[in-house]
DNA sequence: CGTTAGTTTGATGGTCCTCAAGCACTGTGG
DNA sequence: CCACAGTGCTTGAGGACCATCAAACTAACG
């Protein structure tokens, strides 16, 4: 009668208490109890970082990469004129600087947005991983592919919608990735950004994403405001977004 | 007196006719001669295509990646306006579709510039490969990371540049990632491309883009004609386009 | 109660888009 | 040989979207 007591416990976890990336990975294959194992394994090394002050610095060259625990992280880059572009936003669940591992340099930087809580994660402790458990792999690479699929959409975003529809469409984004680690829920959901964030991020000043706002807001759109996002028409505003969630590939388990 | 033969045989091959894929690999790890051997047996399954009609439609299910061995294609999303975003362009040398493998369904086209010769890629040639040599599948894994930082710095471009320097940043990106696999130098370089693919490429109008253009060509800084670049004044080029070719990660092999 | 971070509003102007049309080159068929 | 259509490049005029400058307002916090 042991395994079974072994089961219910990771069972239990797994529903009750897992960790968002597990929840995320779930969205890709249905992990077994090895695979879980390991992954729990990985989440050695915790770390803390108080909001502000740089994780990763552009122009470093070291061979870190994190899991985001808890907390909201931006990864962005800046310009010689100060400017500075939001590549993407990481919540709970999601990998800092697994791209810039096997580059020279981290060609970007990341900044916790709030203070975070993050795992280490050493680029042997990945390779280890991905030889002993190619499904584990998979995943991971599958959780890669899907950010990068991100950074395309926000790259579509910017080059050809206009500013509404850009910022509808990042907060309905948002929100998929969120409910998806279960932080969110279809209607609302809690986000620490400013809109000097969202401005940096959407390629806008600060100045037009307060008009814009209030204009979703009046036209009873959506609210953001005192760190919650409020979706009041979800249909129109995926109309006027043109929001085909797809491309986050967050639909159920593919692998068996 | 075998060996030898055999080894004066590859590094022909190596130094005075390999593929792109390899010249570019090797800007990652010094390659071995069984690894050479490894990637020349992924290039069967040969295909061509003809200029114009796409390789992989946008919402298709299927699982196969190309390399690209000539001529140049473009991938991008379309928007239900009808206009057109480009996300990047791939040169001899390249992958196509290395993404979307692991997602359900490809989240964009690829459509080819000019008539092209690439070789399929399946899923389970990866894997295999992926498992017989890591140190490839390493090289592999760099491309795939230097792909995704130039679709960020491509991201930046857009979001943070104005027309000018994103032109130029554009065409001193495309002409480094040319030099790297043998296509051009550091004065010029062949290049397919209409002024509407720039115009797609870089969220703006073919209009403007033209008039740039001129800017840049009165200005003694870069002509882009009759399918060629060229570049007249390279350090000013780099100085407007504020270009810093870190991200490329080219500078020679990093793993001996 | 002053300071700071974030939000809100107004006025002005520039970059870049849209509409419109002419030009150059290439290939095609009468 | 020449009209022609098609593709791509070029130029002009007017206007929209969004940036910049300036400043008031609110809320949180020591």
């Amino acid at each position: 009668m042991l395994s079974p007591c072994i089961d219910r416990h990771i069972q239990k976890k797994g529903i009750m208490e897992s960790s968002p990336l597990i929840r995320k990975l779930s969205a890709f294959v249905a992990l077994s109890h090895v695979e879980l194992a390991m992954l729990e394994r990985l989440h050695q090394r915790q770390r803390s970082f108080v909001a502000g002050s740089d994780l990763v610095y552009q122009g470093q060259s070291e061979q870190a990469a994190y899991i985001l625990a808890e907390g909201w992280v931006c990864s962005y880059k800046v310009q010689r004129d100060g400017s500075r572009q939001i590549v993407d936003f990481q919540v709970p669940g999601d990998f800092l600087g697994l791209r810039s591992i096997l580059l020279r340099t981290s060609d970007h930087s990341f900044e916790p947005v709030v203070d975070i809580q993050a795992t280490e994660v050493l680029k042997d402790d990945l390779l280890e991983l991905f030889a002993q458990t190619p499904r584990l792999a998979m995943a991971i690479f599958w959780a890669a592919s899907r950010d990068e699929a991100m950074v395309v959409e926000h790259l579509v975003g910017i080059g050809r919608r206009d500013a509404d529809a850009r910022i509808a469409h990042f907060l309905l984004e948002l929100g998929s990735r969120l409910t998806l680690v279960g932080l969110g829920s279809r209607e609302e959901y809690g986000c620490p950004l400013t809109q000097y964030h969202l401005a940096d991020a959407l390629g806008l000043s600060p100045i037009h994403v307060n008009r814009v706002l209030k204009q979703l807001r009046e036209a009873g759109l959506i609210t953001f405001r005192h760190g919650r996002v409020t979706i009041h028409d979800h249909s129109r505003l995926v109309d006027l977004a043109e929001f085909d969630p797809a491309y986050l590939d967050q639909t159920g388990p593919l692998l068996k």
